[in-house]
DNA sequence: GTCTATAAATGGATAGAC
DNA sequence: GTCTATCCATTTATAGAC
């Protein structure tokens, strides 16, 4: 592995474990055993750094959700599909736990970042639109943007959520609750077809948290 | 107007106004036309007017929370409560932007935050409970829990939101479309009456948004 | 109470040796 | 590529005059 990998690497996890914010270029250096100089050797600070990491995240976020057209159908997938999405933006908490701030400091982030936004908000009202000709869903009429937009608000401030409650939850627990949470915000809208769903969730969410 | 409650009023302002994380102390003491020592002399730096201007906020979301106590009972009165809870949190927006990176670095704050949380989180239930008496709403099992959460986030939230997407749009307007939205997590456990207050918000919502 | 001036602390960034 | 040494900019905080 080389440096600069060993460096994106690196500054991925200190952010993650002890927030980005308080992290400055010489503590990335320091957890790398390595000095400043070396550090501004290979990125320009942690500006640089921190565009790089998105360069990824945003790059596997792409790819998930335009693997996503077409592909899911069934309630059970739309269910499957949101734990690899969030699995996806746990990788990259440290972002979403700092959303305003960050964005704030470097605009060109803001841009590409609300552009990603978009394509999510496209991607889920796909999926709705797909489970309503599939007859399981049932919208009424103005329903559906606020929907999307009450999913889209979940999957961006879940992280925010559990870093302000305090709770510290552990990875996997944390992402069964959320997952089960933005099912129950269209379960409602689902008739018959949403009991059985919920109590199936319902179910499977009891045997993974009793572990 | 005394030295110190002016310095708490252009604060706040500046802070809502331009971000709390890029304004020192020097800025506030320039905003104020005043010297940085000035400042000093009567708050020990931008933390200890942070504090303040939180307990400024606590105290008036503790009484609004207390206030709503057995008071609110139809779909009607709920929904303008909302109204109220949303502006009250919209006069303190600097704080609702940057929710991790304060609590992070006023771990104080972050403790008394928590207990608003559990307060907040205590009303809505409660609120939902006389709903549920009233027979007007219905809701599956498990689901009650997950519904205030739903609530919660979104009443913590929607101003990071609206930063994020960059829309920056103006308050009226937002205030109604995150009623409307909050109010829309509801309506589906609300059967027939639910149906009717969705179409009565809805042409609400239509004046107001057209104004 | 308020000001000016300045010190102290921190973080960002680069030059030059190896 | 990597290190040491150092400098520069920003922000915080205080001392002392008025």
């Amino acid at each position: 592995m080389n440096t600069k990998e060993r460096i994106l690497k690196g500054s991925l996890a200190l952010f993650n474990e002890e927030g980005e914010a308080r992290q400055t270029a010489v503590d990335i250096a320091n957890v790398l055993e390595m000095s400043p100089g070396n550090l501004y050797y290979h990125f320009k600070g942690k500006g640089a750094i921190i565009a790089a990491l998105y360069d990824e995240f945003e790059a596997g976020m792409r790819a998930l959700l335009r693997g996503a057209r077409g592909r899911i159908t069934s309630i059970e997938d739309n269910w499957l599909y949101l734990y690899v999405l969030l699995e996806d933006i746990h990788g990259f908490r440290f972002f979403y736990r700092n959303l305003g701030e960050i964005l704030a400091r470097y605009p060109a982030l803001a841009v590409r970042f609300r552009a990603l936004l978009a394509e999510q908000r496209q991607t889920i009202s796909a999926l709705l639109g797909d489970l309503e000709k599939a007859g399981v869903l049932h919208l009424m009429p103005r329903m559906k943007p606020v929907l999307v937009q009450q999913i889209l608000m979940m999957l961006t401030f879940w992280l925010s959520m559990d870093a302000v409650t305090g709770a510290g939850e552990e990875e996997a627990s944390l992402i069964h609750k959320t997952v089960f949470s933005i099912m129950t915000l269209v379960i409602p809208h689902m008739g018959g077809a949403g009991l059985e769903a919920m109590q199936a969730i319902s179910a499977y969410y009891d045997t993974v948290m009793e572990k």
